[in-house]
DNA sequence: TTTAAAAGCTGACCAAAATCATAATTTCGA
DNA sequence: TCGAAATTATGATTTTGGTCAGCTTTTAAA
């Protein structure tokens, strides 16, 4: 059973919380639930979305395939985030492809119910404007640690990033389960690179893994690994 | 003698051309103009800002002090271009810091202008919604660029940006002139490595340089290069 | 349950780029 | 205009990370 956008607790982390209740209602009654099997590709780079996506749960990642055939994960979503706002913002083809890295809820609202409230409502307007500033500023910083960092202390960051943001299951491993090879799009490296050195970790016993599955076991270790202190 | 905002041609690149002409004459009548030499700084990162700066004439570097001490360059801001804006939307102190590279001329506008007409303009906000809408779509390319490129791709490209986006002089030199160590710091990799390879394009036949002057000779084998085309 | 495919792993080798060192040239202020 | 400082240039060397190849383990589908 679809659930109302008005009891929907993911709202209160993104614009939405903006609306009015009668925005929000509309919003509601053209909304789309859809479930997505990990793997399943929300929208492919190119694409012109006729709406924006709202995860209401599990991991999306946002990626672009590069000219030498890699596909870059420029972003990590999850629960509260919206995906091809800024698609339909610009009125322009998604410059990103969106595909489920686990098992996924999203809700997609059809770009009308957007842009009208864009339009009308400027403090609803002003919340999307305040997001975007922030992902710019992650963005940058983005820039700055792919460009000056390097491979080993960009996955120490992945590591902690998945940690701080998506947490541990109750045996202490990363929920969020990614393939070396998604690791590896992450940083921008390549998958045996990735491999290497997360095989390092292991043995100096960062971290420790099972299957596909890793728990960080050391955080200060990689946190200093980052920070560039030791070697 | 400073021109009033109503009449400055610059502001048909920016948001600031869907202000009312009542908000554009409060804000001409609070905007300081300001002239600054080359080198000079304008704000600073980790800066608080009290307004944003509206760029006249000459080109200023966005930059971010990265852990290893290296200055990378996020972004090259030019006429029409407005600096400061995220952090005067998002309400946080700066996270880059904004120096010229050339002479320049900006006019400063204190934040309430700005944040007043954010909350009362709606086509205001859209507008620039729709700017960082498309800052965030190139912040996404050059996250690929940099992590899927090689050093000499990157500068192939940079050399390119530099002709389309600031020109060239009556000799056929680029008018943007940069520094090889600034040159470095927009790819991201050691000053070395840069004028290393620049002397190699020289060689090749693909650029000519007086002092620091540079000129592009053969634009298409540089595009070849960018595209992974030859070897 | 079997088995084919996918993902993970490791070694060897190579290429790209960083670092270190030193020299040449340019720029700019006194 | 002279000289110091900054910038550009180039060589030698090392390090990092990419590529290729072959192998093992895991996963998932028949």
């Amino acid at each position: 059973m679809d659930e109302r956008c008005e009891n929907c607790i993911v709202r209160k982390f993104n614009a939405l919380r903006a609306m009015s209740k009668e925005e929000l209602k509309a919003v509601s009654d053209s909304k789309i639930s859809r479930k997505l099997k990990k793997g399943e590709m929300i929208f492919d780079e190119g694409e012109k979305l006729n709406g924006v996506y709202c995860v209401r749960g599990g991991v999306s990642k946002l990626s672009k395939l590069s000219s030498n055939g890699k596909d870059q994960i420029v972003k990590l979503a999850s629960k509260g985030e919206v995906l091809g706002d800024r698609s339909v913002i610009a009125e322009e083809s998604s410059n990103l492809s969106a595909t489920a890295v686990s098992d996924m809820e999203v809700c997609f609202i059809p770009k009308e119910a957007i842009v009208s409230t864009l339009h009308k409502n400027p403090d609803f307007t002003y919340e999307v404007l305040r997001h975007m500033a922030h992902d710019l500023k992650e963005a940058d910083d983005v820039i700055v640690n792919m460009s000056q960092k390097s491979v080993k202390q960009r996955i120490a960051e992945a590591l902690l990033y998945m940690k701080n943001h998506f947490g541990e299951d109750t045996d202490g491993y990363l929920a969020l389960v990614l393939s070396r090879e998604d690791i590896a799009n992450v940083v921008g490296t390549a998958t045996e690179s990735c491999i290497r050195i997360l095989s390092e970790f292991r043995k100096e016993g960062y971290i420790k893994t099972s299957g596909k599955r890793m728990a960080i076991k050391e955080e200060q270790k990689l946190q200093d690994l980052v920070d560039g202190f030791s070697y």
